[in-house]
DNA sequence: TGGAAAGCTATCCGC
DNA sequence: TAGCTTTCCA
């Protein structure tokens, strides 16, 4: 088969090996999405029905562009293949499964900022400090309960955790989790690791719906399988008791996501599950340059926990690795922008070949502010999602309402927006009357007026009427259809359409953009269901790069290093080498932490094909002060001989003030190489005075005048905003807004039946 | 009720 | 610093 011809030995034994338990240790750059895609077509083409193949994958993207990959292989036949992350192809059997679970099929799938707002609500309720019970403290915990597969009632059981919880002063850690658990339950909502949880639990008390699935998926792949956790672990694990044929990949040395429940020993321990497991080591790297890749196996020799394995290159030896030191954020940013600009014009690279890549988002600024100024193309990647926008939030809330009015999320979203007169206090009674009688807060407003007193019911009961109106609408129209009428009849689109800021204009734009995605999705042809119900199921699961468009614009790529795993770029700069910034100080307390920073290094380094570049700032702004940092450990220990150092900074203009001292023989000493050029100790630049901060003195005699005459181009007094000049008067009797221009603070908008203000005679 | 000032807090972010 | 939430005041 000539498929199998371009593989070497290894790889091809890997995608050849089809029957029984296989491990696949994939180095990085060492082809594994070539294999997992090869093995796949393998699959087909020996046979294996593609109905019964399943493939658990990390993010959706990788999903789409492995299925991309395996059609070019096999043809159509690979639409049939269950492929997709663990959360999106979990909640579709939970959809069918549902009703054994209590649950209904058209559940919500609550996202993190609806967790947190659950909880939120739970803590106000129960009156505890929210500076102990913080919400992502107890988001973490119930996550990494559910994670383990701890129900609230075993959590509430377990001595251990009670214990725990005690000590750390927070005792009620279980009643929250029970009562966020009751509240999911009751809104027909499940948050992302109930998907995962509720699938166990299905799993477990089915076992005919167990044995139903070990049936249908007789192939079992998972990709990045270092970064599950228990939860996923063991789903794997049910589903391919009965067949065995399950093949995992993955590599130990680019498991990155311990901090969010992922547990590197589902890799280590695998064999331990499967004596006959047959393993395959990925070892040639195909990516980087050998000077690359000695210096991420230099690097990740450092840690104790790994699986052996010796990663080698046999392109060219390659540039060394250079070092950049800097003075400041700013100047990294400088010298790194100056980098790429001269790399590019000396060797006639595209900016697109250039990816700078950093630990924390917030060092992106001083990476912008720099290209900016040399008018350099950039895209920063990450950051807030489509679909985390407020407009796109808020029109899906009003989608999930439609289709699932116990969605309490989304009620509280939208009853009151765009406004309608039904205050936080309507909405706290409607609750609070809906706890009383034992029903849901929906069942509370379709029937306000047993309820409710007459005043606000009337509102109330309009707007249960419209979400009805919405519902019978959804039954017959395609998804385009309704998501528009939903948009204008909610009154959504036209608030955004009045507001006429930048920012206005952008939201309003923004919800074009959803619906004409949902005009896309109505006019496929590959499915044969096109309701806005089908469209609903798996908004909760996209993101980012999901929606990615202009992926083929000649920029410069930055990132996180999080977001760069799986990536490749000819060159690449990891900047911020710094302690208690690379390796974070937050990772300094243990040594599985400090490991796993050193991972993210490892990642970081093997993104590079041609050329990486580091750097380095001795002093950086944090949270508004400026800090003197130390080189990052991680520089120590890559081995002095693949480094080029590059420490002629220049002196900084700007800064001359500052006068730094330029130690650039320090670094010849070997055992020192990166010490620091000892800045004086600098102090933040002395804030100037804003001529805003600056209170208006009313005049001695100030007193307000009667404005009920007030008319444009009149001079007023205003007690705060000093004098200033009537511009415009709009609306009606009591209410009129005054639109006056201030001589020290510029433009503002008053009500003249709150403003105090004093008609200056002229 | 709503806009603005004051106050607070700060990794990585997949699903 | 910057972005978000809470509080305050008209």
């Amino acid at each position: 088969m000539d498929y199998l011809a371009g593989l070497n030995p290894e790889q091809r034994g890997a995608v050849q090996h089809i029957n029984g338990p296989v491990m696949i240790i994939a180095g990085a750059g060492s082809g594994k999405t070539r294999v997992i895609t090869y093995r796949v077509a393998h699959l087909i083409r020996s046979g294996v029905d593609s109905f019964n193949i399943l493939v658990l994958t990390f993010t959706n993207k990788a999903a789409r562009e492995m299925r991309e990959r395996i059609t070019n292989l096999v043809g159509p036949e690979a639409k049939n293949i269950w492929m997709g992350t663990f959360h999106s192809v979990f909640a579709k059997i939970l959809r069918v499964e549902a009703d054994k679970i209590g649950y209904p099929s058209n559940f919500t799938i609550y996202d993190t900022d609806d967790s947190k707002s659950v909880i939120r609500a739970i803590l106000k309720e129960m009156s505890l400090d929210d500076k102990l019970y913080s919400v992502n403290f107890v988001l973490n915990r119930i996550s990494a309960a559910k994670n383990n597969l701890v129900s609230w009632m075993e959590y509430q059981k377990n001595d251990q955790i009670q214990a725990d919880d005690i000590s750390s002063n927070r005792p009620q850690m279980g009643v929250i989790y029970q009562t966020y658990v009751q509240r999911c339950f009751r809104a027909g909502a499940m948050d992302f690791d109930d998907l995962l949880f509720k699938t166990n639990e299905l799993l477990k008390q089915y076992p005919e719906v167990l044995n139903k699935y070990q049936h249908k998926f007789k192939y079992l792949m998972v990709d990045e399988y270092q970064d599950t956790n228990f939860s996923q672990y063991l789903i794997v694990k049910k589903l391919a008791a009965v067949n065995e044929n399950i093949c995992v990949v993955g590599d130990d040395a680019q498991s990155i996501y311990a901090f969010r429940g992922a547990n590197i020993q589902n890799i280590l321990n695998f064999e331990k599950d499967y004596p006959d497991l047959k393993v395959f080591k990925l070892e040639q790297n195909y990516r980087s340059t050998q000077n690359i890749v000695n210096v991420a196996n230099s690097i990740i020799a450092n840690n104790k926990d790994q699986l052996k394995k010796n990663v080698f290159s046999e392109k060219d030896q390659g540039d060394k690795i250079k070092v950049l030191r800097a003075f400041s954020d700013n100047e990294e940013g400088k010298s790194v922008a100056e980098d790429i600009m001269q790399q590019r014009s000396s060797k006639g690279m595209k900016w697109s070949d250039f990816a700078i890549l950093y630990r924390t988002n917030a060092q992106s600024r001083s990476m912008e502010e720099a290209l900016r100024k040399l008018g350099m193309p950039y895209k920063i990647y990450g950051g807030l999602s489509f679909y985390q926008r407020k407009e796109i939030k808020d029109l899906i809330a009003y989608f999930r309402l439609t289709f699932n009015p116990n969605d309490e999320e989304a009620l509280k979203r939208v009853i009151n927006y765009p406004r309608r007169g039904i205050g936080d206090t309507t909405i706290d009674k409607i609750i609070v009357a809906a706890d009383q009688h034992g029903i849901t807060p929906w069942e509370v407003i379709i029937s306000p007026e047993r309820y409710l007193e007459g005043r606000v019911s009337g509102s109330v009961n309009a707007f249960a009427t419209m979400i009805q109106s919405f519902q019978v609408l959804t039954k017959t129209q395609t998804a385009y259809e309704a998501a528009l009428y939903i948009a204008q009849h909610s009154g959504l689109l036209k608030d955004l359409y009045e507001d006429k800021s930048v920012e206005g204009l952008n939201r309003y734009e923004n919800i074009q953009e959803l619906l004409n995605g949902i005009k896309e999705f109505s006019e496929r042809e590959d499915i044969e269901e096109k309701g806005l119900d089908v469209f609903m199921q798996d908004v909760a699961l996209l993101t980012n790069d999901d929606k990615d468009k202009d992926k083929d614009a000649d920029t410069i790529s930055l990132m996180t290093i999080h977001s760069s795993k799986g990536l490749e770029f000819p060159h690449v700069y990891v900047v911020g080498l710094e302690e208690n910034l690379f390796p974070s100080q937050m990772s300094l307390n243990s040594r599985s932490d400090l490991e796993e920073e050193r991972r993210l290094f490892y990642v970081a380094v093997t993104r590079a094909e041609h050329k990486l570049t580091i750097s380095y700032a001795t002093s950086r702004f944090k949270f508004g002060t400026l800090i003197n940092c130390e080189p990052s450990r991680f520089l120590d220990e890559i081995d002095a001989k693949y480094l080029e150092l590059d420490f002629t900074a220049r002196k900084e203009p700007s800064v001359g003030s500052l006068n730094y001292d330029d130690e650039r023989t320090s670094w010849s000493r070997n055992d020192d190489k990166f010490s620091k050029p000892k800045p004086k100790t600098v102090s933040a630049p002395p804030k100037t005075t804003s001529i805003l901060a600056k209170a208006h003195v009313p005049s001695a005699n100030f007193k307000p005048s009667d404005t009920s005459n007030l008319q444009v181009g009149m001079e007023v007094e205003h007690e705060r905003f000093g004098f200033g000049k009537v511009i415009s008067l709009e609306g009606n009797k009591p209410d009129i807004k005054a639109t006056i221009f201030f001589k020290e603070i510029g433009q503002k908008q008053l009500l003249l039946k709150f403003a105090k203000l004093s008609i200056v005679n002229l």
